[in-house]
DNA sequence: AATGAATGAGGATTCATTCAT
DNA sequence: TATGAATGAATCCTCATTCAT
């Protein structure tokens, strides 16, 4: 019964549209995941959790990998569309650094809850190759503004930077978000010190 | 019974002195937790792997955790007497730091095996705490070096680059690994220059 | 797939309501603790015993101990509803204690596999908890009976009484259940009897 | 070494007489097995508490049943050895039983701890001997009273209440070492008076 | 007489996943 | 589309017990 329902009103069950289920379920699964880790995490905590029974669960994301890796790649896109909006947005050099910086460390400080999944499980395919790609598009970043200063590019030199990058900007967020002394611009401020010098000096090699 | 054998050669059965048989059950451990990660590992595959009983394991290590606790520990052991060993006999400054970094790529080439034991589940609190540990042992090389040189020194300043240094010294290693075609000096110049770059210019700043 | 079944008749796979599978675990529970005692029975028995898997025991009763409570409550359920319907139904005095310790023993004889479940594993604390409030019920039976008659009441006196019933109850089905050859009225005239004694002699002094 | 050693000065280990070691086994198995009840026990945590090894144990008693029904016999016999004690010293009639059940009382006010293993785990065929054998005993107390008095006697009835007996001291036993406000002398009145009230009844009968 | 190393077997519990409805 | 009932397969861990020394 309650079929004809107004769409608006309908307090809690059924006929939600797909994409708006689909985000509670990833809501769930990012929250839960994030508390257990993906082998600790039971899909029956997240079906509880997103008020969703399992079986929908396996129906949208196939599997609990279909589902974990749906989760690693939203967090993701959520941090990158930013860091490239910063990127675009802000002038060459060291202040479009400073800028996709301070992004960054604001996003760590907001969406503490979903750090986890980015860094989580190195255990994990979808999380390695989450750094692999990262580590890409921050040399791409890197590339550019060299590119425009110089020309000539050692790519493997640049590779090499990107990971870098991604590994020490990781655990530096891990010590980071375990120290509220620290204030943020300090971080940030030596974090690019560090990155800018270690970008200038490998390239000038 | 009691198959006439030399007292010396009697290869695996019974009876063995405590320390050796640890040994064994680590090495094994150590194969199979880096061959599936913690949680996909089984005891019973651990066991079998080093010749002996579940419970005999479970009367040595306690747990699951406590023998991959115990796993991490000996390969970080071995690790870190080795570079803290280089440290020790070079001069210091950026020679000193060459010869760390150089015993830290010569390492990961040949403990391929045991690598994921360090790097591995980033999930286990065993791997976070070594990692701070990792920060701390290499934040206090620095502040070695430096106080040398002038005298007074940021704490937060080193602990970041502790940080930084392990994180990045993680992700890169990772890459390097599967990029068989980079020779060992080239990254290690690399690596070098960075750090080095990182390490004056957060200091300095 | 998919024999052609009579929907009525098929036997006992797949899909029935939950109330009546339940009550098949719960006899199966009854059967096997009731046979082994509680460590030793097996939940992979009992699973075995009513035809379904050990995971459906789980979902449906938590635990073993769950399952084992859940088991004794039953049991006990099914005597103390008898026990005080027949309570209510006989007149006050000697008529209606006669009545409850004739529907007792009519009990032990017929219900002989769930008894154990009532007397069974004293290091139980369900058993132990069931023991506990037996005794109330006994205990408010006096009381109601005596109050009618005389209006004051030692509550103690009247606890001590519940507890001295249970027990005696207890270890008198213990011996007679072995003693076929005692004629069930000659252990009720007997019981009784004593019983009355008791509580006369308490409850005066 | 340490070989020759004055008997009285060697301090913990080894050289220890026969009785004395097992006398230490029973104290730590009375403990353990009262603390956890049969099953729940260990050989380890019980060989731990008396100080000596698993292997002593089976030596000794050859299983852990074996060893539990020796505990079970032992507090047994302080009980028993007790209460025949006060029967022998006191005059027959209403003062021998008042004596007896008193020590009862006494035994269970300072034994709290070897109580377990006198009504512990019901499933232990050890304990349901144990009240046999208890019940035996009580109704040859009562017997022996009765005849002096009047010559014949029920044999069935007096068996009855040596089982009758033996439950309602257990239960209310269970009950009294719970109520800490209830006064021992309290207790015993009553029970005396129920139990004296209960054999009059059933013997005149 | 006494030990510590070692084992074999079993038991509870959990989980991803499927299927009838 | 959505559910709740059901499963099969693992996995960790514990224990009584034995045996070489």
């Amino acid at each position: 019964m309650n079929r004809v329902a107004t769409a608006a009103a309908a307090p809690d069950r059924r006929r939600l549209p797909r994409g708006e289920r689909e985000e509670r379920m990833l809501d769930a699964g990012e929250r839960i995941f994030g508390r257990r880790g993906f082998r600790s995490a039971s899909m029956e905590e997240i079906a509880d959790a997103s008020g969703i029974t399992k079986a929908l669960l396996y129906q949208y994301f196939g599997s609990k990998e279909g589902l974990y890796e749906a989760c690693v790649e939203r967090a993701r896109a959520r941090l990158f569309d930013r860091l490239e909006y910063e990127a675009e947005s802000a002038s060459p050099g060291r202040d479009r650094l400073r800028a996709v910086i301070a992004a960054y460390f604001e996003f760590l400080d907001e969406q503490r809850s979903s750090w986890w999944l980015l860094y989580g499980d190195a255990s994990m395919n979808a999380v390695n190759d989450m750094r692999r790609r990262n580590a890409e598009v921050i040399a791409s970043l890197i590339a550019r503004d060299v590119e425009g200063a110089d020309g000539h590019l050692d790519e493997e030199a640049v590779e090499l930077l990107g990971h870098l990058i991604v590994g020490s900007g990781e655990q530096v967020a891990r010590w980071w978000l375990e120290r509220p002394d620290i204030p943020k611009e300090q971080a940030i401020e030596r974090f690019l010190a560090a990155t800018e010098a270690a970008i200038g000096s490998v390239l000038r090699a």
